[in-house]
DNA sequence: CAATTTAATTCGATATCTAAACAATTTGCT
DNA sequence: AGCAAATTGTTTAGATATCGAATTAAATTG
């Protein structure tokens, strides 16, 4: 038993659990949790290009045009050339797009936020600082300065505070 | 910004860590981090056949059919008809399987690894115990009865009996 | 204008899942 | 006992995600 096995299948059950949630989630709305991302990223920056997505959601230039392939041939997005640079291109919502970003739904498991929700403020504190901690330690080699992911920060509207 | 979104990130970081390491570590040594868990497994399952290979480290048979596919090209294991039950497989380490499991490296990057193993033992417990926490309220959905990981730690244990 | 850099895509691999197919064993009913 | 039905073990098929490397196109630099 190595010392860090426990860390390790505690880290594969979450990135299967997220997995298994993504899938049931694209059975349902026809949606996975990246392209949701994707779309999250196209709505919060301000002129989205395939890089700056990449950048921003921490994934590669070549996901993010496989992504944006899948939501463009299912309508929610479009590609765009905009500005005076030919090789740049942007990436809108759709009408359709927007109403299902609209009705979205959240990017974890229900019964983890209610759970989550349940904690004493301090209790989230300690477990986002832990796994915080783990990500840091565990990234290190691979992302040197590592790019500021931001998902969120749309004004208040939650779906059940 | 959602309450959430600090931990998505951060299990987004290790996740994507995780993936990238085990693409480095294909590079390098033609294995990836599952074949590995496959290997291991095998090592130490008493008869391990897929199924009782997919329980113990936690991935769907079809994923360990196809990790077994991949390991007996490259010549590292074999399928072999032993029991009385003809529709089971029990796979074994070929020789060279066996040299290569012995000279396998970590199954987490070294840097993170100098890095736990640096901190105070009551700072492992609680990194482990948070991410185990975090497992367990994400994952509580998508397995009911959670099917018991133990990788490592087989001297009396029986994974299924 | 040639060489380099930058943005995006394409290509080739792997991993992963569910659902369906297939094969062998066990169960159940007459 | 004997055979159909259900169960169990494995594989196949079809989908997505993900990466790095190679490619293509456009812009910048020397």
């Amino acid at each position: 038993m190595k010392d860090y096995d426990e860390l390790l299948i505690a880290l594969r059950r979450i990135t299967r659990a997220i997995d298994l949630y993504s899938k049931r989630l694209q059975k349902d709305t026809r949606l996975t949790i990246s392209q949701l991302l994707v779309m999250d990223a196209i709505v919060k920056i301000d002129k989205p290009t395939p890089s700056a997505i990449a950048k921003s959601i921490l994934l590669s230039q070549a996901t993010v045009t496989n992504l944006i392939d899948r939501l463009e041939k299912n309508g929610l997005v479009q590609r765009k050339r905009l500005g005076t640079d030919k090789r740049t291109i942007n990436v809108v919502l759709t009408e359709l797009g927007e109403t299902k970003y609209e009705e979205a739904p959240e990017l974890l498991q229900s019964g983890f936020l209610r759970e989550y929700r349940k904690l004493e403020s301090w209790e989230q504190h300690l477990l986002v600082s832990a796994v915080g901690r783990v990500a840091s330690m565990i990234d290190a080699e691979d992302i040197d300065a590592s790019p500021i992911l931001a998902i969120g920060d749309i004004d208040g509207g939650e779906p059940f505070g």
